[in-house]
DNA sequence: GGCCACTATGACAACGTTGTCCCCCAGCGG
DNA sequence: CCGCTGGGGGACAACGTTGTCATAGTGGCC
């Protein structure tokens, strides 16, 4: 700006203004700043301005657990079109599930003064944001609730999924329904381990721990644990998988065997219905989680303070026919 | 830190050495300060500090079509991977398809003094980039060319993947082979008509405009066009899908139609083993898409001032059934 | 006692902007 | 001719940091 100035022999408040379309410059001064913004190719640096205007930084961060997992691009491809819409950019990063990763980045947002924080939590503890929720920085917890604060918060409906689930099945006759779950320790895995729980209460076919294998899992634990399901001596008739990439490694795991249970998988996933047999899942919608949480954090910007608030979002059971199979 | 400062009662110098562990200060100085910040919830604000030190703001941006598409979250994720393992975030925005949504992005990424930028081009125009890069910010396009301007780029082997698709399937004997293609305006659509074309001629069966659907293209779209192409004088007997999407819209399209032509899609997708028949695809990786375009940006960002590099990436044809069905 | 070296700390300017306030000067009415 | 008005423009401080330099105090050595 200071180079502009010299350039166009005007002081670098007369820039300013020209570049802030203010009124109060002379048309043949401002032709000689734009003049000169052209051949030095001078672009106003943000970083200043909003320190200088003491204003927002026009960016939200985004702390998801991978922007590699369809799901998670989805949320998000959703946020950013609304921040889009508000004037804002998105900064993202992967936790990866890693508590300290996601505490790292978080706090990285915070340092850049991003105007919101929207976070797919990795971890339980989450007092380390409580400075930041006081000095206004307003935070949305998406997909699985915060450890120890009291925050916004929207989550889908795990429990009346995996219930809905079983009792699909239970209804096609299965009694022998198993549960392939993520880690414990992760909320949602958690939550629909319940949902599985009361459902088989609900169905009146008993909850038996031997039915159930959480995770983490990859694929040859997938595999080994559904031979054991077949195999045992009441087999599963029947498979509940707790997320998308559960759903995908049962899929290998059953690639050419003639012997297959009934599928439910939790999460949609695209051409799950060009599979044979096509599969059932419990869908919830992945952008209109983005939407919730954004739509949220920009009302706290706009000043709501109303307490926090828990949105629960619905999920849907879409029979496709994994489902369907009578026991 | 002003007030972190009064409250310790020490200058804001001394905290800020204690915030960048500075040496010379005295342990119980630095307590005093360390209590003061964790009292008033003090973080240091990254915005003023790259400005006073003239140093980067740590952060490159990411311009791509649509952050929602699995191939472009996977670059995403890779991106992502290697900026942090440097110390940066990323910024990343979708264009849509749209060159003002991209420049947008870009010109907005620059004013935040981005290290860098990385882009897949939607218009032909890039100039708009020129004093930006000639003020030192590295650039480098991804998956598809500039336009008018010479530029790091990274792409993948368009045209040797659609011969390969051409000649696999002429080897299995199918001498009418359509292929249905996106945009024609889109730099990879375009490469990919031209490597069917060299297929078709390389393989002794010809060229023919009426085997040709060129997008942009949706799910009716190529549902229509299949049946023309399968209702022809002398029919298609196989079809090679530009890209992922059209890929998935044919498969759509021939869910439940019993005479299939065979078929070769263009990027690999998941589950495209389980679909029966398993889908024949040209793969290439998205992530080494990614990975190679920010090695290069690094590379830059260290100083490497050679002339701009052109990168192919190769693809290779992985045989899965939907390609090997004889004519 | 005088001088030096060293430690701990602070004052001040500067990064690139913008908000505030002030000045200069042309034009105009009396 | 004087004073007022208003448009055009500049000087300067400030945003939150950090680099540079200065300074006060302390202890040791001749």
């Amino acid at each position: 700006m200071n180079d502009v100035a010299r350039l166009a022999g005007v002081s670098i408040k007369t820039v300013s203004r020209v570049v802030n379309d203010e009124p109060g410059v002379h048309p043949s001064t401002a032709e000689r700043v734009l003049a000169a913004i052209d051949q030095l190719g001078f672009r106003r640096n943000l970083s200043a301005r909003n320190l200088r205007r003491g204003s927002s930084t026009g960016t939200i961060g985004l702390v998801l657990e991978d922007v590699g997992n369809p799901f998670y691009s989805g949320v998000t491809r959703a946020v950013e079109e609304i921040a889009r819409l508000r004037g804002r950019q998105v900064i993202s990063g992967s936790s990866d599930e890693d508590p300290g990763r996601e505490r790292e980045l978080a706090l990285e947002f915070c340092s850049r003064r991003v105007d919101g924080l929207l976070i797919v939590p990795a971890g339980l503890q989450h007092s380390y944001l409580v400075p930041e929720m006081r000095a206004g920085t307003p935070v949305v917890f998406l997909d699985r609730p915060a450890g120890d604060v009291v925050a916004d918060t929207v989550l889908v409906d795990n429990i009346g999924g995996t219930v809905e689930a079983v009792t699909h099945l239970a209804s096609h006759g299965h009694r022998r329904i198993a549960f392939l779950g993520d880690a414990p320790d992760i909320f949602t895995a958690n939550e629909r381990l319940r949902g599985y729980r009361e459902g088989c209460v609900r169905a009146g076919i008993g909850y038996h721990e031997e039915l159930v294998a959480m995770g983490p899992h990859d694929e040859s634990s997938v595999s080994t644990t559904l031979q054991r399901l077949q195999t045992m001596r009441e087999p599963a008739t029947a498979v509940v998988a707790g997320n998308n990439r559960i759903t995908v490694y049962v899929l290998r795991s059953l690639a050419g065997v003639a012997e297959r249970p009934a599928l439910v998988g939790f999460d949609d996933f695209e051409l799950a219905d060009l599979l044979s047999p096509p599969v059932t899942v419990i869908a919830h919608d992945a952008s209109a989680l983005g939407k919730a949480a954004t739509d949220l954090l920009f009302a706290r910007l706009d000043g709501d303070n109303s307490p926090p608030r828990r949105v629960v979002l619905p999920v849907r059971l879409v029979p496709r026919g994994s489902g369907e199979v009578h026991a």
